[in-house]
DNA sequence: CCTTGATCTGAACATCTGTTCAGTTATCGT
DNA sequence: ACGATAACTGAACAGATGTTCAGATCAAGG
């Protein structure tokens, strides 16, 4: 709290007028965190399923890349959330992977993905995505593109996509 | 503090005849998980890369099963190290990464695999293998062995394995 | 049984934490 | 210009934290 009153350039005290207590401050980053997340990810349930998986992957992992901070957060601090803090977050959470599985059973459907379990293969997905902001930082060796396209190659084999496109 | 020793049944003080202090009981506990994770690893790189890369998956599944606690500190508490001993963990976290790395590298040297960038395939499924322990529970829809299996299914396809096996 | 060394207790310490609040200062519509 | 409302300060509070240490307690060998 008294660091982020420094960072704002105010009394530790002032923050009280905007926030009744840290635990809510908290709660509600990672909540509007992952409503905005909810909310930018534009799937369309008409798209092919392997154009909607081209455009998650990608967009899961600019929309982190561009919020790094709040993702640190989001993730690092859920074991200081409030039992039920932390089952509303969670519930959102899981809005979000079931996002990314509608399109893999879609995809399966359709046989455009061969992939056993979608429970798992979204779980696994959303982990190897989510793991770019651990080490990704700009002016490495690779372009934020050039690792969309590496991650999109990985995520297309997994899911069995056959792979005569160029 | 006081919690560790509650649960030894001990008073705080105690601790110290065991303990300089916190951070190198930290440092401790995440060098010796690393070490124990790295030694218990019986990576054979004379066997074919196929059979080495089943052999990390399921061994990285296991181990990170087997020692959840331990993991959940790896992670969580990273931060909390002075930037010494922070780097010298990531020292042995890279040696792990190069570990598996390496079996790709033959795996594609060798014309098994199908990746353009092995670091990014590396780090894309340590990634997915460690997020297991967030979820995991037994007692679930699924064993284990189970769960094995399907992580083997997803990094076989990322990693262009020939899909012609049973 | 008694001495010696290891081990543990109980209490204290300094510092950090989230939070509150009376009083001062700034803002803005009239 | 003034009065009302909002915003901020400065200081205090209560509790938690890592750590220390003098003295009590225990274990074991002679």
């Amino acid at each position: 709290m008294r660091r982020i009153a420094a960072e704002v350039g105010v009394q530790v005290g002032a923050l009280y007028n905007y926030i009744p207590d840290k635990q809510t401050l908290l709660f509600d980053l990672m909540q509007e965190h992952l409503e905005a997340l909810l909310d930018a990810l534009a799937d369309n349930p008409g798209a092919a399923p392997l154009n909607r998986l081209d455009h998650f992957v990608r967009f899961h992992i600019r929309f982190h890349h561009d919020r790094s901070d709040a993702v640190f957060i989001a993730y690092m601090e859920l074991r200081n959330l409030t039992p039920e803090n932390f089952a509303k977050i969670e519930a959102l959470r899981k809005r979000y992977e079931d996002a990314l599985e509608a399109i893999i059973e879609a995809g399966r459907d359709a046989g455009a993905f061969h992939v056993s379990d979608t429970k798992i293969a979204t779980l696994a997905i959303i982990a190897m995505l989510t793991g770019v902001t651990t080490w990704f930082r700009s002016g490495g060796r690779l372009s934020l593109n050039e690792i969309e396209e590496q991650y999109w190659q990985l995520v297309r084999g997994a899911l069995g996509v056959s792979s005569e496109a160029p």
